[in-house]
DNA sequence: CTCACCTCGATCGTTTTTGATCATTTATGA
DNA sequence: TCATAAATGATCAAAAACGATCGAGGTGAG
């Protein structure tokens, strides 16, 4: 069997089956080990699966198993609920910021079915994600912040500031509910207030886990948005 | 048997197998199997199939609709050394521009260890993956474009107008020894001419399958980039 | 008819792939 | 914490495939 062949043999069976072990795979594809491994590194290289001791599982662009889902990991199904929620205050035709946020990047698939959708993210990896879905995305400029892999600074929020959108979809590390909503990030608040500025509505989503949190950048008062999304 | 006939049986062939080796070729056009390899590498030329060591792939869809992934999965060893090169050509301190291609994209783990390094992307996947090598990174803006997961359009060009930078590694779709380097979308093609104008010097990086392709819009003469890095 | 030209197949040195071996690392349970 | 069993990465040798080159055969123009 040719290499390619096989390579894409198994990322048919890893599609399906979403993970694999190495033995699996030896008796799917008839090939030792060491081939099999080998070829695990190629398509972890590519970006296609993430290997993990004994198999690989499929790298979907979704947060749930990327490296940075450290934060999100627990949360997930509860993330998938709220913003599942979030997603029927978008209507069709409507200009959408997104923030950078693992529980934005949730309503993504939500999306799909509104149809005329314009969305603005300040997350690269958000953005992939909208291209993929087949939906209409810009991506704001900026400086790449490495703990929350979202873009920042003056760049991005210039970017913000020219365009005028119909709602903004934020979230925020602390939502206090007789007090403040904030986050631990300067540069990812600023953005976050600049989105909102130019945003006719607003909608906080946010987990269980949030709430009570107090982080040193605020916001905007519990009372600011006009939506607030949790469970 | 004409030499036409016998590649538009093989393309039939290949059609219905999807894989096939050169064996089994050499079977079936009842030819040697040196013709058999001439062949595939005409047709690979023309972008019809992808050759794989031992026979060849079926190219499904024309490479342009091609979902990345795929498109990104063939060609990883040779993109790797081409990379591996290409990183010899940057130094410390040097502000770099990357453009959007999973060709520049395997430079990244070679970057981080050359010190002090400011890297410009329009490829959010490309930035995700230098904040995660823990290189300083910026991203262009601009709309998402679907097939290429690139950034481009005017907010992108203003971004890479206000930079300058000591070097441009770049690719492209079409690479002619004797002609131009090409691509297939105007709007990639334009932000790469925008990086390359505010770079000192350029590296074009390519594989073999680019070779003698040729695609609408022209980036510059071969003759143009200060260091071409292939095989 | 002869010459230039193109295609094809054969040969040979080189490269690629692959499975086996073995030391090292990792996960798991006592 | 430590021991054990499994998985991994590195290395190696053999087999297969590859590219380059050369000569044979066939075709068309002069």
């Amino acid at each position: 069997m040719l290499q390619l062949e096989r390579q894409q043999d198994l990322m048919r069976l890893l599609r399906e089956r979403k993970s694999m072990t190495v033995k699996e795979l030896c008796g799917a594809l008839f090939a030792s080990p060491a081939t099999v491994r080998r070829d695990l590194q190629v398509l972890e290289q590519a970006g296609l699966l993430t290997r993990s001791f004994g198999g690989a599982v499929l790298c979907e662009t979704f947060p749930d198993q990327q490296p940075f889902a450290v934060r999100s990991g627990a949360h997930v199904t509860e993330k998938k609920r709220v913003a599942a929620k979030a997603a029927l205050l978008i209507h069709p035709g409507e200009t959408v910021f997104l923030d950078a946020s693992s529980t934005t990047s949730y309503i993504v698939p939500h999306l799909r079915d509104i149809p005329d959708l314009t969305v603005i993210t300040n997350g690269p990896r958000t953005c992939l994600l909208l291209a993929e879905y087949g939906i209409r995305s810009f991506c704001t400029g900026g400086e790449m912040l490495e703990g929350s892999h979202a873009l920042v600074g003056r760049d991005a929020e210039v970017y913000v500031r020219g365009i005028r959108a119909h709602v903004c979809v934020f979230s925020a590390r602390g939502v206090e509910t007789d007090g403040d909503i904030t986050d631990s990030s300067k540069a990812e608040r600023d953005l976050k207030i600049a989105m909102l500025e130019r945003a006719a509505r607003s909608v906080l989503v946010h987990d269980s886990s949030k709430l009570g949190r107090c982080y040193p950048y605020v916001i905007c008062p519990y009372t600011a948005p006009d939506n607030i999304v949790g469970e």
